[in-house]
DNA sequence: ATGGCAAGCAGGGCTTGA
């Protein structure tokens, strides 16, 4: 089974270029983000002509998730509320719902959580107070998946780089949003603490292997990237990993997302 | 240190992204 993640920078401008890939990586099942349109306009058609289904939660504008599937999910659910709404409070999750970026969804026994955390504009600001809080639900949320079923599967666009090999040029990152220590940790709490593996890890510690490129500076020719789009596999999953790649071909293509997709491979017999 | 590019919304220039 193979699934992917790959943040789009809005599925509309983007509807040729999903399509195109997937005729070409036909995976199971395909996690975007930053879809950037409402419910009502989202382009499903387009995806259910290539034989997919598609869930999705978006709004105008802004953010926005989808998950695109080769068969019928279950139990999909959008948001934190559906899952830990009860635990923690209604009024505690509504704020951090009102932006659409968590959707999930089950094949079989595999749970599928796409995500796309908030990006933080800069460390210290408002949205990077917002980005923490947004981490610290995340925790929450994936402790009460855990106890639903042990096989869950992460993804999405985190933007955070774990560690200073994800980032092209790491010296002097330390207070730049996506690097920053608090970062880091409140990823280390929300995911890798509950037993989460980063499966790109588990088949390669190569130094700078990137999955976004600045649009500007001509980033993506000189390979001035970052590893922020990522998979995580719980504990009980990470042994039926046989892979993980980055396919940097659609990065290359005209009007492409700055983002590229990654792709897992899972042994689930 | 700053800007650079792209998308949405709206019909000009701002906001957001990372």
């Amino acid at each position: 089974m193979k699934i992917a993640t790959w943040n789009v920078n809005s599925i509309r401008s983007r509807l040729d270029h999903v399509v195109q890939w997937l005729g070409a990586n036909p995976v199971d099942v395909l996690c975007v983000q930053e879809t950037k349109v409402t419910d009502q306009e989202f382009p499903r058609s387009a995806i259910e002509a290539i034989g997919y289904q598609v869930y999705y939660s978006g709004q105008k504008s802004y953010n926005g998730v989808a998950l695109i599937s080769r068969a019928p999910l279950e139990e999909v659910r959008a948001g934190f509320a559906p899952v830990v709404g009860s635990i923690v409070g209604e009024a505690v999750v509504g704020e951090l719902d009102e932006q659409k970026r968590v959707i999930s969804g089950r094949w079989d026994n595999l749970q599928i959580v796409n995500l796309y955390v908030p990006n933080g504009s800069e460390v210290g600001s408002e949205k990077y107070a917002y980005k923490l809080r947004w981490l610290s639900m995340l925790r929450d949320y994936l402790q009460t998946l855990l106890l639903q079923s042990p096989h869950v599967l992460v993804c999405g666009d985190f933007n955070i780089a774990p560690e200073d090999r994800d980032i092209y040029n790491p010296t002097g990152k330390a207070n730049h949003i996506m690097a920053s220590p608090a970062e880091r940790t409140a990823l280390q709490q929300a995911i890798l603490e509950l037993g989460f593996v980063d499966t790109f890890r588990q088949f390669s510690e190569e130094p700078e292997q990137f999955t976004w490129w600045d649009y500007r500076a001509a980033a993506f020719r000189r390979n001035m990237g970052w590893r922020i789009d990522h998979h995580y596999l719980s504990p009980q999953l990470s042994p039926v990993a046989i892979g993980c790649v980055i396919d940097k071909t659609p990065r290359t293509w005209e009007k492409p997302s700055d983002h590229t997709p990654v792709i897992v491979e899972l042994n689930l017999s």
